[in-house]
DNA sequence: GAGTTACGCTACGACTCGTAGCGAAAGAGC
DNA sequence: GCTCTTTCGCTACGAGTCGTAGCGTAACTC
């Protein structure tokens, strides 16, 4: 099913994802209108409207691409792995565009199904593998016991919202910045719990 | 120094934040107008603007109101204390009005000093005095070790950026409810860690 | 070539923002 | 009572944005 006619042009694609990210930063979310990133990107504003429907999908979708290069290579321990994922999200997070970018669109889907969807499929579940991931190098390692049957989903969900959680909340809210000391720190709580870390 | 003239109405103030919050359940934060929260408080629009310079800085006054309610009761034990702050900001964040204008405004305030400030004052540091005083009361019991002399604030703001980002990141991203399960999940994980969760 | 689709451009109605100007209302001080 | 001061509701306004429609042209397939 080749279509016919002259097809979407790629390069113009990117030049509006681009666009945005860069208007997020110049702008932030508020100031960020359809006609600057058009101009931005050198294309007319209806060639916006016929790829996406709305402000906020263009944003996901060029937020989302930015997740991309998120991975999980193997460090060898389990405390090396998890120091090394908090590490990757908080730089990350920390860039102007994703930071911006990335809370307004969460709290514009608390009122639209179908967005949250996309955040889900683009964001969120390409987090939460590198959680799924690094528990089964542990297990494989030796370093957590492995599945008795119980559904891990639970404990997957809950490991993955302290992280993510926590890293947002620190760049986000607190404004403060994720660097090896925190994150050294955040993943001797994860593994030893209060008592490791005071004790 | 009595101020002369007509006195500014508290009624008008209350009816104002009341019905900014109610137009964000109903409307979410990209629907709200200015215009239509004037109506909903049966208020003049010019009356707004006399007391809030814009959209953002109506809303955080509005949203931070819920967190007057946030209470630590003294439940006898640091794990009772934990488990019910989280179910408290729990249940916080999934009323409607609060899920929808938090990230919204935290999101603005990346780009805006003031607000950033605004937020930290109205909502932040309300929380983190939680943390501080569950802390302190841990430390009465003997569950915690008493302070040493080093200074204990980066503790005190990972445990915040843990629990608060936890709990925000469920609600919000993950879109699952806070539950007595979940609760007692997290405490348990803080407490104990992975360790102490899994074996 | 013929047919089909995407493109840039312009214009448009509806809406929101934030401000200005007006007369009336509500208090404080004499 | 009266005056002064500030707030109030109302209307109107310019500027800006949204999302759409219509047009002629460009690009690609068969």
């Amino acid at each position: 099913m080749t279509r016919t006619g002259r097809p979407r042009s790629q390069q113009a694609d990117e030049a509006i994802l681009e666009a945005t990210r860069q208007a997020l930063v110049d702008l932030g979310w508020g100031g960020l209108t359809m006609s600057d990133v058009a101009a931005r990107a050198g294309v007319a504003k209806t060639t916006l409207y016929r790829r996406w429907a709305n402000k906020n999908e263009l944003v996901v979708d060029a937020v989302a691409a930015l997740f991309d290069e998120l991975r999980l290579p193997d460090r060898g321990s389990l405390r090396a792995d998890i120091e090394g994922v908090v590490l990757q999200f908080g730089r990350l997070l920390e860039r102007p565009e994703t930071k911006t970018a990335l809370m307004a669109v969460v709290a514009e889907s608390t009122g639209d199904e179908a967005l949250r969807c996309r955040i889900r499929e683009a964001i969120v579940d390409r987090q939460k593998h590198l959680v799924i991931a690094g528990r089964r190098h542990a297990q494989d390692r030796g370093e957590l016991p492995p599945d008795d049957g119980a559904d891990p989903t639970a404990e997957i969900d809950l490991i993955f919202d302290v992280i993510a959680g926590a890293v947002v909340h620190r760049v986000l809210v607190s404004g403060e910045s994720v660097d090896g000391a925190w994150a050294a720190a955040l993943a001797a709580l994860i593994l030893g719990g209060l008592a490791g870390t005071v004790a």
